[in-house]
DNA sequence: TGCAAATGTGAGGATTACTCATGTTCGAAA
DNA sequence: TTTCGAACATGAGTAATCCTCACATTTGCA
């Protein structure tokens, strides 16, 4: 953990720290910096958060912050390790000692719930993860969109089970419809070969769960 | 469709159309304009689309532009549209006519084929719903962070299942860690108390996959 | 033909990420 | 203690880019 929290990106490629904080003086800059740039991502979100403001609320000059962070995405990237470490953690010993199907069942049940917790409790991790950065109104005009389409789902579900509550036929098709489409951008980001499997587990998944085993 | 496509967002908001083109002549320009986007966000990425760029490659001052679209975000939106529409169509064809369990399993393994291959096949619907737009480093490393994590769930799966293919643990878990991800993405912008069901779904889900029913 | 509305223009305003020339402080060797 | 190079700090300025607006032109129509 020393000074490795300066690690940039730029031009679609990860940029070599601009400067490690050796000083005790600097590293308390460093941290000072985090928690301005960490307090007006919780208020504003990551794309509002302006450097100026940034270095302001920290008390330094523009300069400095660019002394350890080398752009704009480093310095959000640098929050963002903080909460993969701590996750990372909490995903070890969840499921460090499971030995049997049923430990198994009860680790990742409970991984789940801390995850969920994690993400709730913690807007900065909301954000970076799931916010702003990916445009607000489009983001809610693509789930206006999900919905549409799996209501086309739900339909065809409720046809097949009458009997069911259809407020969970409604969620169903809605996450199924989601992970779809989640499994898609992974796909496309991890390449053709490893891709297609991806997309022929979730169509196995999927299916297992709209018209049983 | 007719002159539909001008709607845009704003600061968070969706904004009204600037104006819809009522002419022969504009019509066709701002035809040309969406071409020229399209060519752009197909060639370099839409965060890379520079709207002078955009006003140039269509033949149309910057200004006209604007008439049109009220900002970036419009005509980037204004081209998801139409594969929206496209998509929604196929969809509807797809589960419109399904009556039985065994017609849900082939409209939904169809399904999920051609909307892959949209995806695969089309730059432009590739960069709008997982693209540059949401920073291509950051998600390069939100993908390393996923493998990471999916790793702890590789490992148990092969503990527990010595005899299965160990590549298609790995796939598995990915799939599982990503949709886990997804749901809790969507279930923080749908709100609380729907976001609690999506998130008891997915753990069920999961669940059914990894220890079986 | 005349006129109001629609359309078209592009220089320039406004914002903001980021640089750089210059000054200051620190740590340690002499 | 002095000295000196490296680390640290500064903030006015640069560059890039989205978007506006005052004004010119074209179109449809009474």
């Amino acid at each position: 953990m020393e000074g490795s929290s300066v690690a940039g990106s730029q031009d679609g490629q990860i940029a070599s720290p601009r400067r490690a904080p050796s000083q005790q003086r600097s590293r308390e800059r460093v941290e000072r910096m985090l928690a301005a740039a960490s307090a007006l991502i919780a208020e504003q979100g990551s794309d509002a958060m302006r450097m100026g403001e940034v270095a302001e609320r920290a008390g330094v000059s523009i300069g400095s912050l660019y002394q350890f962070f080398p752009d704009k995405r480093a310095i959000i990237w640098a929050l963002a390790e903080r909460y993969t470490a701590e996750s990372q953690a909490c995903i070890a010993a969840a499921l460090g000692e499971v030995s049997d199907a049923e430990g198994l069942r009860r680790a990742f049940s409970e991984l789940v719930d801390i995850y969920y917790g994690l993400f709730l409790a913690e807007p900065v991790m909301r954000d970076i993860w799931s916010g702003t950065q990916a445009d607000k109104a489009l983001r809610e005009l693509e789930l206006a969109d999900s919905r549409a389409n799996a209501e086309f789902l739900t339909a065809v579900l409720k046809q097949l089970r009458p009997a069911a509550d259809p407020a969970a036929l409604e969620t169903t098709a809605l996450l199924i419809w989601q992970m779809g489409e989640a499994t898609m951008r992974l796909a496309i980001s991890v390449g053709r070969k490893e891709g297609d499997d991806l997309v022929a587990a979730y169509k196995r998944m999927a299916l297992r769960e709209l018209v049983g085993e």
